[in-house]
DNA sequence: TATTGTTATACTCTATAACTATA
DNA sequence: TATAGTTATAGAGTATAACAATA
């Protein structure tokens, strides 16, 4: 049950998304670009857990969409710095903003307190289980 | 957290399959057959929203391992019976062992009272959500 | 010789569509 | 002409490995 409401979770947030143009992965990416600016592109990949070359095809997505600028790097010329624009952090923004949306759709049927009980128990949850991977 | 607790579910659900052979998708199928027996191909693949592709590949999988076996239709010479076998009866009975593994591993910081409680919230959620698709 | 970023390649998963043999 | 099953093909998604430029 927990595997297949995630899959509906996922796949809801990923609908929405579509709206401004990116998936899911792009979002943790934005955020990392946010709290870690002017980063390498491995340096954030290795941040993210992601191959080189899935971080320079999520790059070069960001980049068509204006997200983000790769600045030279004028010490080391083979180095790019990821540089989050005006219009990624608006994308950021919008992203959580959708995801708080989603969250409150899924959520609907809950009240407050039942709301805060499942957060506390799906939480106990993650830091056994997403340690291991 | 929903969604990463789902995907790690899924996973761990996943990596014990292996042992078997066979992967999540399979269990859903392996138990259609033997909630439908001896019925078509494509009737399962109706049953489970699968195209006709699909499903002709998961039971040539099913097949292979010995876990299931296609009879000929006798008064429809293009029709195929899906027969679960032996074999394919204890391949479900070592999934459905594995998934309560899987389950109990998952909840292992929870109590009783708690895995009650997480088990209702979610198939508050799950009736809701999981019905959209 | 090692590292940053890139490209090429391969592999999985899955869906669409063409095809066969029956009906 | 429609249906059961199959095969071929194409598309995402993602990982591995080869590569060029630079250190």
């Amino acid at each position: 049950m927990l595997s297949k409401l995630g899959q509906a979770v996922t796949e809801q947030f990923a609908q929405r998304l579509r709206s401004i143009g990116i998936r899911p992965k792009h979002c943790g990416l934005l955020a990392a670009i946010r709290s870690m600016p002017m980063t390498s592109q491995l340096a954030l990949g290795q941040a993210l857990n992601l191959v080189p070359s899935a971080i320079v095809t999520m790059i070069d997505d960001l980049e068509a969409l204006g997200a983000i600028n790769r600045i030279a790097d004028e010490t080391d010329r083979r180095r790019y710095a990821i540089e989050l624009t005006e219009k990624g952090a608006a994308m950021l923004q919008q992203a959580t903003a959708i995801a708080q949306q989603v969250d409150d759709a899924i959520l609907d049927s809950l009240g407050k307190t039942e709301r805060d009980t499942l957060h506390q128990l799906l939480r106990k949850l993650a830091t056994r289980s997403l340690q291991q991977g």
